[in-house]
RNA sequence: GGCGGGGUGGUCGAGUGGUUAGGCAGCGGCCUGCAAAGCCGUGAACGCCGGUUCAAAUCCGGUCCCCGCCUCCA
């Protein structure tokens, strides 16, 4: 058994082979800091996040990089309205994109360069495309990528250089001064007001396609192992990138991988589509591990939707999971949430490496779970224990952890609830069952659920 | 127009020839003082029309519809 994965430019699932032996270099486009961030980026940081988590715990030493585009035409906009610098409109949308990644889980890239640290990367990597005759200057203007001479142009959009110069301009006016209507612009000339930088050809700012060459191959060097990104970046940023290596003659990405789009109501997320596109509101409501869950129940690779009742039934899958751990805890089941028995372990990976199919990981994963509630049931505790276990280390593979709401109760806070649970407790031995629901309202209302169980009363914040 | 993806039960969403996907919601039961939690059982589906086959959601042909990319986009 080995790990298969889709590769966008061969177009069917590969055996993955990586460049150095148990080693796993990865490279993935981040978000361009114009806005906050919305429930698109939420899923392609998941989607990444669960393939380093699981080529890591699969034994792979696993080192990413992923960017943060921070000079681009919408910042530049943007700045220019609200009468503010670049990079404080980049900072403030750093900062909020990187609080929504926390909240979900997401682990730090081991690199994060942003593009305009990298400036003089970018210059060298466009002077060697000049020398190399890839590339051309229009004065005025900036310098253009030529696309003429990679013959393999539009190769990762399934399209040829024919097919693509026939539709070029069908829905965008062409810059007639291109010596082709696919060249793209390296390095744009400065316009008054906007940020600048110094360069062998004069004053200007990078164009977009060309931060993600140099970062990459600094941070991980030529021929990586997995270039991902949305798959709306396929073309033509992602193209674009492997037409500039191409004309460096180096080797880029071993495996382009490509996640799906968010859907709302069916149609791709847009801000003009409503309410519940915002990540952090998204996340406010449903929680963090509800986002995470919904996106593992769909393949990476298909589009899916994130509206309020997905999201709303995912964040009820999860309050079942942390009933679980609550369940067992009181049953004094013990847990290891890094250990699976052997069946639960071949059926994790047979799943995870087909392509990540996290749908059927998860399902295996909720097979467990009832699993486990019958063996309690059966007051079978030694076959709860392992099952249970197996159970809650493919969610901790996946990054969903377990919650039983009990632990992060303030000390005094946490006293008087015990008070009212003694009471309850003591007017349930008399058969006092006014009173003792009484407290249970009560406590409900203070935010506190009361469940009885085999093994006494319990209670949590739900 | 070109290229690509898809139409599955109330809903989200797996599944590529025959066997219960799973989650959420529903229904019945067990358990419980009640509730919650849990378990057991259960209903319900494969856009449409043909074809191949003993057998098709799954393969083939046709057809309708939806979505994405082709411009910035995760």
């Amino acid at each position: 058994m080995a790990l298969e994965v889709f590769d966008s430019m061969q177009r069917r699932k590969v055996l993955f082979e990586s460049r150095q032996p148990g080693e796993v270099a990865m490279y993935v486009c981040g978000p361009t800091v114009y806005d906050v961030p919305h429930l698109g980026h939420g899923r392609t940081a998941l989607t990444y996040d669960m393939i380093r988590r699981y080529l890591t715990w699969s034994g792979l030493a696993v080192t990413m990089a992923s960017n943060v585009t921070d000079i681009d035409d919408k910042i530049i906009r943007r700045a220019e309205i609200e009468n503010r610098t670049e990079s404080d409109v980049a900072a403030e949308f750093t900062v909020a994109y990187d609080k929504q990644m926390i909240r979900l889980g997401i682990l730090p890239a081991d690199s994060r360069p942003h593009a305009t640290q990298f400036i003089e990367g970018m210059i060298e990597v466009i002077d060697q495309l000049l020398k190399n005759d890839a590339a051309y200057e229009l004065k005025g203007k900036g310098i253009y990528f030529s696309v003429q001479n990679d013959t393999t142009y539009g190769k990762l959009a399934g399209r040829s250089l024919d097919q693509l110069l026939e539709d070029a301009g069908s829905r965008v006016g062409v810059d007639e001064s291109k010596k082709s209507p696919l060249d793209f612009a390296l390095w744009k000339s400065t316009k008054p007001g906007e940020p600048s930088w110094d360069t062998p050809w004069g004053k200007g700012r990078p164009g977009w396609h060309t931060e993600c060459v140099a970062m990459s191959l600094s941070a991980l060097g030529e021929g990586f192992d997995i270039h991902g990104g949305g798959d709306d970046l396929t073309f033509p940023h992602h193209q674009n990138e492997l037409a500039q290596v191409n004309a460096l003659g180096k080797p880029f990405t071993r495996h382009w991988i490509h996640s799906s789009m968010v859907n709302v109501s069916g149609e791709k997320m847009s801000k003009s589509l409503g309410n519940f596109t915002n990540l952090e509101e998204a996340i406010d409501i449903a929680g963090p591990r509800a986002l995470r869950l919904l996106a593992l129940q769909t393949h990476y690779r298909k589009a899916m939707e994130m509206g309020r009742e997905s999201l709303m039934a995912a964040s009820e899958a999860v309050k079942r999971l942390d009933s679980f751990g609550r369940r067992m805890a009181q049953a004094n089941v013990s847990i290891s949430d890094t250990k699976m028995d052997e069946a639960s372990k071949k059926s994790f990976i047979s799943a995870m490496d087909d392509d990540f199919s996290t749908p059927s990981a998860v399902d295996t994963a909720f097979r467990l779970m009832r699993q486990a509630n019958a063996a309690l049931d059966d007051e079978n505790v030694a076959d709860a224990s392992e099952i249970a276990s197996s159970c809650i280390s493919i969610f901790a593979v996946l990054g969903i952890s377990v919650d039983t709401g009990t632990l992060i109760e303030p000390k005094d806070s946490a006293v008087e609830i015990e008070i009212m649970m003694k009471r309850r407790f003591d007017a349930r031995s008399e058969k006092n069952f006014m009173v003792a629901d009484q407290i249970r309202d009560e406590l409900l209302e203070m935010g506190i659920t009361v469940e009885d169980t085999p093994n006494g009363a319990i209670w949590f914040r739900a």
